[in-house]
DNA sequence: TTACATTATCGTAATATTGCAATATAATAA
DNA sequence: TTATTATATTGCAATATTACGATAATGTAA
């Protein structure tokens, strides 16, 4: 029990509900909001802006990491979270078609 | 602890975090599927397609219902499950916009 | 080297979500 | 009236999520 019953769902229905999962939260809406508008990459100051404590910004930024959605330079002197631009256009795409798909007579 | 605190995010970060919750199941997002591209309107069969238990679909409905999704006929004789084509252009628009805002310059 | 800053991970507590059996409710059919 | 059908609600068990203190790991600066 409490597990979602994955197997029964079409990949692309899973696939939405991860993409959906990351954005059902305000913290990661926020994040990926403050990142994508970056004109330079960023590199901490998510503690600051946000307001959570800095290993939970570390949990919601890994999830964010875990579909792709965040590219960058993690190694080295130059820490630096951006916006993985490609998966990003994949999931609005996904949204979009999800969002046009809807029937033209319904009551 | 365990409870996610929206009071730190703003009133647009929180709606599509709740938004996002509902797309964040592939039940839901089955069923939603399969609403929205019914010519006439459905009642049940959703037990069928999608493959839980009736309880358990009447929980996910619900979940739908309570972010204004469903329309329709929910007495009388014809029970009438439907897409609020309203709302859902609303979803849609929250959404592409949020996709929309990433900057041009990112690494 | 030591000290400092930044980020990740571990461990844990509180809460939320998922799923279903059992049951209740409501409307129609016989 | 008594079935029958469709949907909702209750209660509970299993699992997932959220949040953070403590600590580890990594890199830079002195």
């Amino acid at each position: 029990m409490g597990t979602t019953k994955s197997e029964l769902f079409s990949t692309k229905h899973n696939a939405l509900a991860v993409a959906a999962k990351v954005l059902a939260h305000p913290a990661r809406v926020a994040i990926l909001e403050y990142i994508s508008q970056q004109e330079a990459c960023i590199c901490n100051d998510l503690v600051d802006v946000i307001g959570l404590s800095q290993p939970t910004i570390s949990q919601h930024l890994n999830e964010i990491k875990k579909i792709g959605l965040l590219h960058g330079n993690f190694e080295g002197k130059n820490l630096c979270y951006c916006i993985n631009r490609e998966r990003w256009e994949e999931l609005k795409n996904s949204f979009q078609k999800f969002f046009d798909q809807i029937a033209q007579n319904c009551c």
